[in-house]
DNA sequence: CATATTTATTTTACTGGTGAAATACCTGTT
DNA sequence: AACAGGTATTTCACCAGTAAAATAAATATG
């Protein structure tokens, strides 16, 4: 856990703890399910579908953040760093700290103090462009393009046994309607951005 | 970019911007499928799988909250807080300090922070409790509890909003996979912390 | 019944994010 | 070529969170 997220609850005001009567799992009860029927006992008329879906989403993910450090953090390595390398390694290609921000949907400030970290750690390079003096080109070092090669199947390996309690068959599924939802949501809300 | 959240991206190292070859949705390529092909072109012999879960989950939820507290910030709440003012109306009881920081799995430290808010506002009330005289008990003001009320309805309409563009079989589908999960996860991980 | 341990909450010092302003540079227009 | 406007990045002041220490009260133990 330690450094960290602490991203809050879901649905539509969430945190709860045990389990009690819901309508959409069917196995052991999750701790939306307790949520839900709290709603429904004090505001019946209230169709809470969206924080069914929403709820777990949130928590799920709050879940495996906490979780998905683990690797990480035995590195020294916050997932925001981490996402920056993984973004670089991936592209293969130097980068602007623009663009880095666009990919990692993160702030420009907050890059600029994250590179200075990944320099300052040797795992990152700034060259500054020939055409256009304004930009960084921004490159892994050897030792960079090592961690994140070295790093990264461990953190699939980590995160692949955290989702292996599911089949198979609900990990795709589960891939698919996300798609379909993110597909979504970035058009309605990509669209209030960038 | 501007505004925003900077929850950062998602499974094994995420972000991305457009579409190109996946395997897991069908309709049109979501951005998380650019990753996927980006790594498959970098490093074809890792298994991506877990990025297709957690990755579209993280970002899902990533931009679901940016949408998500629209209705909230119009009533100048932020997440956080309509999460204690929620929890407190659901669960219909007087609770301390300590049982909100619990079920919305936040910091004490963090609720301290979010009552002393709450109460200057005048949503929330705390009493000191009679047999422990170390404890508050906290409840909603009357105002806090028709503030709740009001915006509730608000907020599931504009959650239900977000996801219409799903079928019914797929959010009832998302449900109980998420559902499965949260469970799973509970039991690993809820263990290492409360 | 005194004292050690545990539990509840707040305080403290600090971190990493944010939006907005500052800085530096490019581009298109006239 | 000058300059208005746009874009890239960093700096700034600030805020909300965190972990750990401080405070205070309950409970358990000898």
């Amino acid at each position: 856990m330690a450094a960290e997220d602490g991203r809050d609850a879901g649905g539509a005001g969430d945190g709860a703890k045990d389990g009690a009567g819901d309508g959409s799992g069917d196995g052991a009860k999750d701790i939306v399910a307790r949520v839900l029927s709290q709603w429904r006992r004090v505001r019946p008329e209230l169709d809470t579908e969206p924080m069914a879906v929403i709820g777990r989403l949130t928590r799920c993910v709050a879940l495996l953040q906490q979780a998905e450090e683990a690797p990480l953090v035995r590195e020294g390595l916050a997932r925001p760093e981490f996402d920056v390398l993984t973004t670089l390694r991936r592209e293969d290609r130097e980068m602007t700290p623009g663009q880095i921000a666009r990919e990692t949907f993160a702030s420009g400030a907050a890059v600029t103090k994250r590179l200075r970290l990944l320099e300052e750690r040797g795992l990152v390079e700034r060259r500054t462009s020939a055409r256009d003096r304004r930009v960084f080109e921004l490159s892994l070092t050897a030792e960079g393009r090592a961690l994140i090669d070295r790093l990264l199947p461990d953190q699939l390996a980590y995160e692949s046994e955290l989702l292996s309690g599911l089949t198979e068959a609900q990990r795709s599924d589960l891939s698919a309607i996300l798609s379909d939802l993110l597909v979504l949501l970035e058009g309605r809300l990509g669209g209030l951005r960038g």
